[in-house]
DNA sequence: GCCATGTATTTGTATATACAAGAATATCCC
DNA sequence: GGGATATTCTTGTATATACAAATACATGGC
């Protein structure tokens, strides 16, 4: 390989920025995944969870708007908890509609998986220090997050 | 669903820094799956791409030590990049090693991903801001990153 | 040399994710 | 009211990801 081609490489190396929040992502993931295992319950369904839990009827579209998640991965998703009887179909006037909610056992789950949330927030805050924080709050209006 | 569980939800939902993580992660990893598509290549596979650039002769292991993949999942990656002729398995001393480096293909590839994956850092530089990308940078110190 | 132990990787299984395409229903306009 | 169009969601397909278990080889002690 010659040194043209390495430089290349090399900066693609250092700046990239899909590659860091890639790996970050996967580092906080993991944090989170092994705090809520013994709940059975994986960060990405936990958040599923939380969003429901504050839109109360949740319609799929507006989730996935707020999780900036394609419509079916959302689908999917639902589809697991729903099995796992977290969550609960709600019949619609507009029948093309799936609003769901959370069920009373999925509620209770939720708030279940508070202290387990506590331990993984507190170990993310940890390897991001306080001003890791900070900056994570930025980038999130940054982003425009509706959870900021 | 009381007062108190709605407390408890809101502030989940408010502080998650897994939530934001893997949200931000969703948005930075589309714009650059966007920007690769045309080459055919994807931002986990950009990203291997380049770290095998690097290490001329990668073993899987320190592969995985530097992105913080499990080693099952480069496996699997390795060989559907294999399968693409961006990657070749080089013979080792050690029989159970399966050191690959980039085949011709892929260093050639991994060149003319340069102007896509320019693009797509100026798009995710214009999302984060000059002060997002300092954070970024700070972050990945503080996470130990090999890529910082 | 052999056996226990350790190391490097793959395989089995499950979830998460997105794009493309399909299905079902609603709306609009004539 | 009926057909074109838009909306909402699901299905088909492929990749990414991790944990647990299996495989295959190496090493060290006896």
């Amino acid at each position: 390989m010659n040194d043209k081609s390495s430089q290349v490489i090399d900066t693609m190396a250092r700046k990239c920025i899909v590659g860091r929040m890639r790996l970050m992502n996967r580092v906080i993931t993991g944090l989170y995944d092994s705090a809520l295992r013994p709940l059975g319950v994986k960060a990405s369904q936990f958040n599923i969870l939380v969003v429901t839990g504050q839109l109360g009827l949740a319609r799929p579209a507006e989730v996935c708007s707020i999780l900036r998640l394609d419509t079916s991965t959302l689908s999917r998703n639902v589809e697991r908890m729903r099995t796992q009887g977290w969550l609960e179909i709600v019949p619609a006037e507009d029948a093309r509609a799936q609003p769901f909610r959370l069920t009373e056992q999925g509620r209770l789950l939720l708030e279940q998986c508070a202290p387990a949330w506590e331990r993984a927030q507190q170990g993310a805050e940890e390897l991001l220090g306080e001003e890791g924080m900070t900056l994570l709050d930025k980038l999130a209006r940054k982003l425009g997050l509706p959870m900021s």
